[in-house]
DNA sequence: CCCTCGGCGTGACTTAAGTCGCAGCGCCGC
DNA sequence: GCGGCGCTGCGACTTAAGTCACGCCGAGGG
């Protein structure tokens, strides 16, 4: 998995990370001298590039595709903490104090991403303050949509997650004369995931809000039918 | 509540800063500079020093007592993110991101707080680099802890949360010939918020961890008959 | 002293959440 | 075409969680 880059490769690599909100403001020099550590690597879908616990071995950023960031139970429940996207970073915390990961991560789809070692990326940091800094404003938007879940997790009903999960869609989607359309971002199974809960209550909760006259639903395709009165579910406590 | 520090207050200020995670390493000289922009506050019981969504004003560090840091929710339900005793620091996050508070801050009992203000403080870790990164230290380790919450929340009951709760302050506890004994540290209310459920539920679990000769209940005294009965439950699913 | 009030124990009830089992369906490979 | 397999819909059920209402008690103040 582990390859050496070609030059025309670097380049690409340099521009894939000029996108990248950890490294934004670097001249293209330092980011040429900064892609000549990165690594790419190509992981399909559904497979691990670690688990949480293990020590921690560098920092991975999304080329392509899409990971996703998780803990799960002995059981077999999942709760996803974040999904990471291009441009996305994936274990800045442990590349800097050393820790172990405290969650694990997957690939959503078939990802290309960008690996650098530890002890490059802290080299790195030390000639160049400002990435430091980056660092600590991505960790600080990570904590805060941890926070965002525990909230979440605590105060709202399944139901209601996945109206706010529904209504972050719609923004993303295109209107039609129905509504507003998109597709669901995966399974059901996925999306339970997401909500920290299971693929039933997302089925169900799904066909309740069509009974409802909010949303329809066919397949993977979701057209919002009443946006206002989904909103409106978040709002007052039902 | 602000006040004017005497001399004699900016020593047992410095003295108090030389025991907080993120200040430890700096010399005596650096200390006392430091001290010079910290403000001593003052606040009672229960009193609230900020709420989530505020602008963020500067950074607090715990003297005396103890600070809850917490979300709460339309319906009045309150969880607990953390309890922060002397040493203890508050808002790290948006004092360097410059967003709002992410969540509430109120005093546990009466507390006494060094208090600096967000422009002094960055100021001062412009001077001295060491401190950022022992920033990013504490916000990582805040960030494990949410991480750990979020598991707890999504794959726990609260049966089991409590008993996890009651494990680790029987590792601060003495042990007497019945078995270990502590005081639970405040009101069911303040320990429901922390597990993020209600009263109700702390008080019959305890009643029912009681009822199957775990532990003994007086008041607000426990003691642990069979700590190994107690990390029983937190493995299997009961 | 009595009265209030906050904290606690408890029973009865409602409801969200999760489990189990199964059946239909579309897709892919053989 | 046919057999599997993953995804979905759904009904029946169990149980954790939360709500409501009450009564009790001990501390503290008028």
């Amino acid at each position: 998995m582990v390859r050496i880059l070609t030059v025309a490769e670097h380049m690409s690599v340099g521009s894939s990370l000029a996108g990248v909100p950890l490294f934004s403001g670097l001249s293209p020099e330092e980011l040429r001298l900064l892609a000549a550590h990165f690594v790419r690597k190509r992981y399909s879908q559904g497979e691990l590039l670690f688990s949480e616990g293990d020590t921690c071995k560098g920092l991975h950023i999304v080329d392509s595709g899409r990971l996703r960031i998780f803990k799960s139970s002995p059981s077999g429940r999942e709760q996803v903490l974040a999904v990471e996207g291009p441009g996305g970073s994936v274990a800045e915390l442990p590349v800097f104090d050393g820790g172990p990961y405290p969650a694990s991560v997957s690939a959503v789809e078939d990802s290309q991403v960008l690996f650098i070692s530890r002890h490059d990326l802290r080299n790195f940091c030390r000639e160049h303050p400002e990435v430091a800094l980056k660092m600590l404003a991505v960790v600080g938007a990570r904590l805060r949509r941890l926070v965002g879940i525990i909230e979440e997790l605590s105060f709202t009903t399944v139901r209601q997650r996945l109206v706010s999960a529904l209504v972050r869609l719609a923004q993303t989607g295109r209107r039609s004369k129905r509504g507003i359309e998109f597709e669901l971002p995966g399974t059901h199974q996925e999306i339970a995931h997401q909500l920290g809960t299971v693929r039933e209550l997302v089925s169900r909760n799904l066909m309740r809000l069509q009974a409802e006259g909010l949303i329809h639903v066919e397949a993977r395709s979701i057209v919002v039918l009443d946006l206002h009165g989904l909103t409106a579910l978040l709002e007052s406590g039902s």
